[in-house]
DNA sequence: CCTGTAATACGACAACTGTAGTTCATTGTC
DNA sequence: GACAATGAACTACAGTTGTCGTATTACAGG
């Protein structure tokens, strides 16, 4: 059984509008992923039962119709799977990722402030709760 | 013809002594890699074969032995497949991407600390002309 | 009850990947 | 010149993924 937190492009498509959702059956999965991709419906519904199958999602029955619901939340597959890429392309390291980030054309100005505001926060964050214990 | 910058973890490793050593025979880089993985020598020359059949790499014959070159860099991997991720799991938006790693325990104290300097050389070198790496 | 319809279950198929065995050609040695 | 070793070429096979078509089943109406 494949890890559940390792997903490809189009398993995350579905996974993501089951984060949104909270759950959607397979004909409003269906429905959503319709516009940007034209898959048969039959389609969603292999990947939804592989997906099943292995740990990522779980369905109840309503009414003779599939409601499928997330198993692995998004921040899970996110950590696992930045974890696993800066494990194979940055030997772990994570600031050289970053660097990356900033180094190639990756990140705009505007993603840069954010960031720094981001760390800003983070570091009141952390600090305000070590320093008032 | 698959995106020769859509690699694989077994073909990241491949890739990475490459990347190290410029180039590399077929038997220098089964023996690379002998100690983590036990792959086959037929393994890793089917392996290049691919590679090279998606253009990721390249060989020139020397005295009856194949010896390889890396075809894409290593720069060129990790921006595909960084902005692949990013676009997947964080729409797109890279600060989401840095904000997901403080948040989860990605980032330690110490790749904090990098990150910042990071960004403060990354700003001092982009302002005024720079100088040179 | 009978039947059409809406949904799921099942089976298929081509590509790609990881993994390797087997065959074939080249070449250095007696 | 025949032979063994070395290295590449070719073939194979199982597992996963993307994609569906078809079979089956259950339920609402008549």
């Amino acid at each position: 059984m494949a890890e559940p937190h390792q997903l490809t492009e189009l398993q995350i498509a579905i996974m993501r509008i089951l984060w949104e959702r909270k759950e959607a059956t397979v004909a409003e999965i269906h429905a959503a992923l319709l516009d940007e991709r034209g898959l048969a419906p039959t389609t969603v519904a292999t990947l939804l039962s592989r997906l099943e199958k292995r740990g990522a999602v779980k369905h109840s029955t309503v009414s003779r119709q599939y409601v499928y619901y997330p198993l692995v939340s998004e921040a899970d597959v996110r950590s696992s799977m930045v974890a696993d890429l800066t494990e194979q392309l940055f030997a772990g390291d994570v600031a050289e990722l970053v660097s990356h980030l900033l180094r190639a054309q990756d990140m705009t100005p505007g993603d840069l402030e954010k960031v720094k505001e981001l760390i800003a926060t983070h570091e009141a964050g952390t600090e305000v709760s070590d320093e008032h214990r």
